[in-house]
DNA sequence: GTATCCATTAACGTATACATAAACAGATAC
DNA sequence: GTATCTGTTTATGTATACGTTAATGGATAC
């Protein structure tokens, strides 16, 4: 018993992915039937998905003008990150709260393992990747949906920002660092620690980031 | 030359309005023809209407049962409070970080006067609109454009659960010592009283509506 | 009386049709 | 040359059409 996937869902998800890559650029202008013609579909599943999209800050509709990719400016990111921050560590904190078992924090543990080993063999991609399993799982064991859906969906707002300056960081052995030192807080019960180790990490992310941004000139990305 | 509205955006607004009035009942199906012929329209503005309204999470989709308005629990109430909390007192503490002069935070003390006419009239209505005005212009002040997104939509979730509230609960007059307590730091510069304050302040409302529900039964607000 | 199967119904997902109004170009007035 | 007007084009907003499929109820088997 597959479940056909519905043309919006195909559509919610494709464009998603062509915002991501870049396939479709920030800032650029697309008409909800250039769409529908690439994607294979009428314009209805189209529009359905442009509102989700919408609701999510990745477009904007501008009518007879078509979807317009959001850009990123650093303020943006700067917005991003203060609320990425805030709302993270009050998940670390709530999770410290609930005392799960060691057997809870396998997941967590292990995405931190997996940033060692992929520092070790400098593929940042894996990094990235494993930093992301790591927030999002952290975000997870806070046990707050609604705060979870917020998370993911600032998270996206700065996917791109993120991927383009990945390579033009620092190794990011401190971020490693922090990951564990929350990691034994939560296990540990100490919710003050958990929120203020995170706290400083995002912090020290968004100021990283934002100089990145403002140094190359990356405007609207 | 009057901006005619669009259907969708009357959609959008006219079902906010029913829900937030309880005229669509907390848990309650409504089919998509239903809601068309309801508010004088075919069913393709409602269902965009519709997409918005799940993206700020008024009402659930499920397909073949209607929309379903959302309902509230008391965990529903602790986690968006907890998200309220963390985000408006950031935006505090931005507030006085930006150094406003008394002339821009004139809208924000005419607020809390309004409050204490409010509360020396016994007119908790009046109280609870200048409650809004004041955290809407406390968010504003924050210059976080998302982040006033957010505290907006998650406000929204719980407006029906809070004027059910609104006669239940003691005096609020905390509430406006507390306001004041938080405008003097905005005023003053002093970003971690205004953050602390305003943090002590909603957890209190938190734990004050939760309990109220709790011993209230009033499941699915 | 209970459970299973099947036919019917109707709500939804999607495509299509169409009127409206914004954007653009070309023409006209100055 | 510049600005305004006007006609044309076309993307959109909304309505409608239609096939699919989940939900419902009744019949049948036990």
């Amino acid at each position: 018993m597959e479940q056909a996937i519905s043309s919006v869902d195909r559509a919610t998800s494709e464009l998603r992915q062509m915002i991501f890559s870049g396939e479709l650029a920030p800032g650029s202008d697309h008409l909800e039937t250039e769409l529908a013609e690439r994607l294979g579909m009428s314009r209805t599943p189209v529009r359905e998905a442009a509102l989700t999209l919408r609701a999510q800050g990745l477009v904007e509709l501008r009518p007879r003008r078509g979807l317009r990719i959001a850009p990123v400016s650093a303020q943006d990111m700067r917005d991003i990150y203060d609320i990425l921050t805030e709302l993270e560590s009050l998940a670390a904190a709530r999770a410290a709260e609930a005392r799960y078992s060691r057997a809870d924090l396998a997941t967590l543990a292990s995405t931190i393992n997996d940033m060692d080993t992929a520092l070790a063999n400098d593929d940042l991609r894996a990094w990235a990747q494993a930093d992301d399993r790591f927030h999002r799982e952290l975000v997870r064991l806070g046990r707050n949906a609604r705060l979870s859906m917020i998370v993911s969906v600032m998270r996206d707002q700065v996917r791109r920002a993120r991927s383009t300056t990945l390579f033009m960081r620092p190794k990011p052995v401190q971020s490693n660092d922090d990951h564990r030192a929350v990691y034994q807080a939560i296990a540990a019960g100490d919710a003050k620690t958990a929120h203020d180790i995170h706290h400083t990490h995002r912090r020290q992310a968004r100021d990283m980031l934002v100089a990145l941004l403002e140094k190359h000139q990356l405007h609207g990305l």
